[in-house]
RNA sequence: GGCGGGGUCGCCAAGUGGUAAGGCACGGCUCUGCAAAAGCUGCAUCGUCGGUUCGAUUCCGACCCUCGCCUCCA
């Protein structure tokens, strides 16, 4: 069997194979986050799925040159810089570094490579001057330039890729007709925007005088120059697919710069949106948790991931708060079958064994099928169950344990979700269990249930059993 | 108005032409001094109405509700 993951290009789901068998590694792009402000857990279901495939198409034994841009000039990031007056490069990067500490909070790992827009404009301006000398770009009155669709559909390629749109059939909303300035036809879209009175001194010089990218250019420049005019994958949330995507595809496929019979891009993947209360969690609605204010209501980064994995990619997900402490129950109850493992397990080597466990075996079915994280997790609760009955039961030796520990870190290589990291226990606390010890044994129950509060608001719990008593966190 | 998703147990969420995974919550049992943890166990006929079929939640049609995109957006 082999990964099969829906293509929005065909809308069906394919296998995957990379598009150059021979090439070292597989090329991966993410639109990444424009940096004008803290980035939203809806934003991060995006990168955290992205973060899932990446790792998931490692496990399957491909190498992977995982890129995501950062967006860092764009009309609300100049409308920042203008009234804060700090330069462009100092507003962006504190939100940069920002976005990719939650990244690192909720266990993403860091991409290849991290291409800011503003680091490729010679790229861009290469990539305009191209389609102005194919004649598919042209240059208007207000000094911007712009990408026609008539004249790319004119060389035979083909503009609705991604969505099926009938321009006659499109309702006229304010937005677009408030956004015509002076281009040929209402579709047309800019590449290069002239500079104007209201972009203060966020501009750069090019053959059309001053101005600044368009958004759709940028990542078309900076997937070509680090992946090739050609690569395998292409993800983003589904809000991106058009315009976005489908621009980005027009910009690059109408440079002619692929391959005869090659795409730009092979496969393209796009992640369902994030709810609350029912609706797309966005800036603009207010309905939004960044990552940082779940981790203010003491929220783990992990219990964020698990969140934000658990349900499939194209599905619309509804984030409730609910729904996250419930990650807590599910994370412990794993936490504690990983913990009593490698208790068991000791120093002892795993088991060899030349054949993948059971539960790599069926996680590899679930995740095959279109990143069935559902399924997996289904597969991931059913060994804990097995586990948790084989350990009670006393038939699991040092190497055993070892190895189903060997194959839960595989497994846990794709889903990230780490073990919650051990934490010594205060000497009040050892103090205190060793009194509860000492009360059991004297049959002072009343005694042993007040030490057992004062452990509790202490933040430890005591679990008895036949070998004896142990303090866990709460 | 055009296009595209959804409606499955209290909540989240898989799935299949032959009467429905998993997680959280809840109940019972075992274990325990009592708990906790763990195990066992109980709990749904799949939006509505029709059609096709021996049989549909799964296919077709209509309808209702809901979310998203239609050039700001992960």
């Amino acid at each position: 069997m082999a990964l099969r993951l829906f293509n929005s290009l065909h809308r069906r789901v394919e296998e995957f194979t990379p598009l150059f068998p021979d090439a070292e590694s597989v090329g991966f792009y993410c639109c990444g986050p424009t940096v004008y402000d803290f980035g939203h857990i809806g934003n991060f279901r995006t990168f955290v799925f992205a973060d899932l495939l990446r790792r998931y198409l490692e496990f399957r034994g491909f190498r992977v040159n995982h890129v995501m841009n950062i967006t860092d000039v764009e009309d609300k990031i100049i409308r920042q810089v203008a009234a804060t007056g700090q330069s462009l490069a100092e507003f962006t990067s504190q939100y940069t570094e920002a976005f990719l500490a939650d990244l690192a909070t909720i266990s993403c790992l860091k991409p290849n490579h991290l291409p800011k827009a503003t680091d490729y404009i010679p790229q861009i301006v290469d990539l305009i001057q191209r389609l102005e000398q194919r004649g598919i770009a042209y240059r208007a009155g207000d000094g911007s330039v712009y990408f026609s669709i008539n004249k790319y559909r004119a060389c035979g390629c083909c503009y609705g890729q991604l969505v099926t749109l009938d321009p006659e059939a499109q309702r006229r909303t304010e937005r677009v007709s408030g956004d015509s300035y002076d281009k040929d036809d209402l579709a047309d879209f800019a590449l290069w925007k002239a500079r104007v009175p209201g972009d203060g001194v966020v501009f750069w010089d090019s053959p059309w005088g001053e101005g600044r990218p368009g958004w759709h250019i940028e990542c078309s420049a900076m997937s070509m120059a680090i992946l090739g005019p050609s690569f395998d994958l292409h993800l983003g949330g589904e809000d991106l697919a058009f315009p976005h995507h489908e621009d980005e595809i027009a910009q690059s496929e109408g440079t002619g710069l692929q391959q005869p019979g090659r795409p730009f891009v092979k496969h393209w993947v796009h992640a369902a949106h994030l709810l609350v209360d029912g609706k797309k969690m966005s800036k603009s609605l207010g309905n939004f948790f960044t990552v940082r204010d779940l981790l203010g209501q003491g929220f783990q980064g992990r219990e964020i991931r698990f969140l934000l994995i658990s349900a499939h990619y194209r599905e619309t997900f509804n984030f409730t708060r609910e729904g996250l402490e419930a990650t807590r129950s599910a994370l412990a109850r794993l936490d504690a079958t990983v913990a009593q493992l490698t208790e068991r397990a000791g120093s002892e080597a795993p088991e060899t064994s030349t054949t993948p466990s059971a539960l790599e075996i069926s996680f590899t079915e679930a995740l095959d099928d279109d990143l069935n994280v559902s399924k997996a997790w289904a597969v991931i609760f059913d060994w804990v169950r097995e586990t948790n009955a084989a350990l009670a039961s006393g038939s699991v030796s040092p190497s055993a344990a070892a190895a189903r520990l060997q194959s839960w870190l595989r497994v846990d290589g794709v889903m990230g979700l780490g073990g919650r990291p051990l934490e010594e226990v205060p000497a009040a606390a050892v103090a205190l269990l060793e009194k509860r010890n000492a009360a059991k044994a004297a049959r002072d129950f009343g005694m042993a249930d007040t030490v057992r509060n004062e452990l509790k608001a202490l933040g430890w719990t005591v679990e008895d059993s036949k070998t004896g008593s142990k303090l866990k966190r709460l």
